[in-house]
DNA sequence: TTATATTTTTAGCCTCATCTAAAAATATAT
DNA sequence: ATATATTTTTAGATGAGGCTAAAAATATAA
């Protein structure tokens, strides 16, 4: 049995590693998971005795095969109900991350599996990143800064990089969402900000805003 | 901050007096929770710190104010939940008892809320036992034992005093369902077992079955 | 009413996940 | 290369929730 606490260590570990493959040092596990070095490399040992990551002493750890497995389940869980509190219940998306974090860690196939089915087997969550397939597989798609779109070029919303509640929040008062057509106006070579055309409105961005909003063509 | 392992002993006391108004002792709250006398002690005292029960020392507990509203809270998740598993994704009525009993420590206000209003804001689950609505209140329905109804009445069934998964599987098999009207043929007064008419279809059934259906008329 | 049985509580110990403080290993800078 | 700084681990403690075994209170029976 994994509990919970476990879980999201496996989590963490596979967000700050790509998907967990590249190493992971233990401070910055402690920072992600706002804990202490200390406790961080007693759940280290405790996890490598499982055989769900690969741990050597002062030289961080990354995820095991079985590991992996375990953390993208996870992750497809959170992600699958996040949609579901969009979808059905109403929840705006900077509202869903801290439900998701409870509802991620029940126990029951048949509960992740006919959820997935009531959502219509989505492949994207609210915020626009991928949900996991039954056996952890995550789809990749060609995400690109909205930062690195040049003059005159449209482009749709796909995701964000910073999740907080505060930027959603920006987003949401300026009619920005998943699908939300873009037209780069004009980009400032001095400070890096842009104007950006939405539902025939102006909007002018600064180049941290730009930084943080993923979209494709 | 109630913990989950208290919200499950304030249920238990809950669900043990009439809704934990009426004293309950040390040992049946252990069998009901299938733990140790001394376990409850230690939890009991923890909740008497919380004022969430009164206890006194060798004499049982009943719910307080404060304990009632915040057990009866579980059990309006727990049962919204079960409602929902069976409704939305296709669970049957012996299967969703373990994965609400977890769903039932999620927390969240508007969780709740929603999720009662995507239901429908429903007064029943499953079972056929009230839903309490947000202040803890619970409705009660004149329910009567199949067992004690007479020859030739029609009644319906609308919940079961056993929610074992191997009666709800048996009465599944015979299509007994919540609201499944049902004609009672004849009694035995000898091992009073009865025959009973459903969906044009006879059925004889045991004292021991008759006696874990509720109907009304 | 005294002896026996049952129930409940206390005392002490265990595991899990966390912490602090100190020691050990590794990395950086002069 | 040696001293200093940083990171990581160890050692020992804590609180929650559970356990066993023994003691104390209450209930039952002769």
């Amino acid at each position: 049995m994994v509990t919970q606490s476990e879980e999201n260590y496996l989590k963490a570990i596979y967000h700050l590693g790509k998907q967990g493959s590249s190493v992971v040092n233990t401070n910055t596990i402690a920072k992600k998971m706002t804990t202490k070095a200390s406790s961080v490399t007693d759940m280290l040992k405790k996890l490598a005795d499982k055989e769900l990551v690969d741990y050597k002493k002062y030289q961080g750890v990354c995820l095991t095969k079985e590991g992996k497995i375990v953390a993208a389940n996870v992750i497809r869980k959170h992600r699958l109900w996040e949609l579901f509190l969009v979808e059905k219940l109403n929840f705006s998306w900077d509202e869903v991350h801290d439900v998701a974090e409870q509802l991620e860690h029940i126990k029951s196939k048949k509960l992740v599996n006919e959820l997935d089915a009531f959502l219509e087997f989505p492949t994207h969550d609210p915020h626009g990143d991928a949900i996991p397939d039954k056996d952890g597989n995550i789809q990749k798609t060609q995400k690109i800064l909205l930062s690195h779109v040049n003059e005159n070029i449209v482009c749709f919303c796909i995701g964000v990089k910073d999740s907080s509640a505060k930027f959603l929040k920006y987003l949401g008062k300026n009619n920005i969402a998943l699908g939300t057509e873009i037209r780069v106006l004009s980009k400032e070579s001095f400070d890096e900000s842009m104007t950006i055309k939405i539902d025939d409105l102006d909007l002018m961005i600064s180049k941290n805003i730009a930084n943080n909003i993923y979209v494709k063509f």
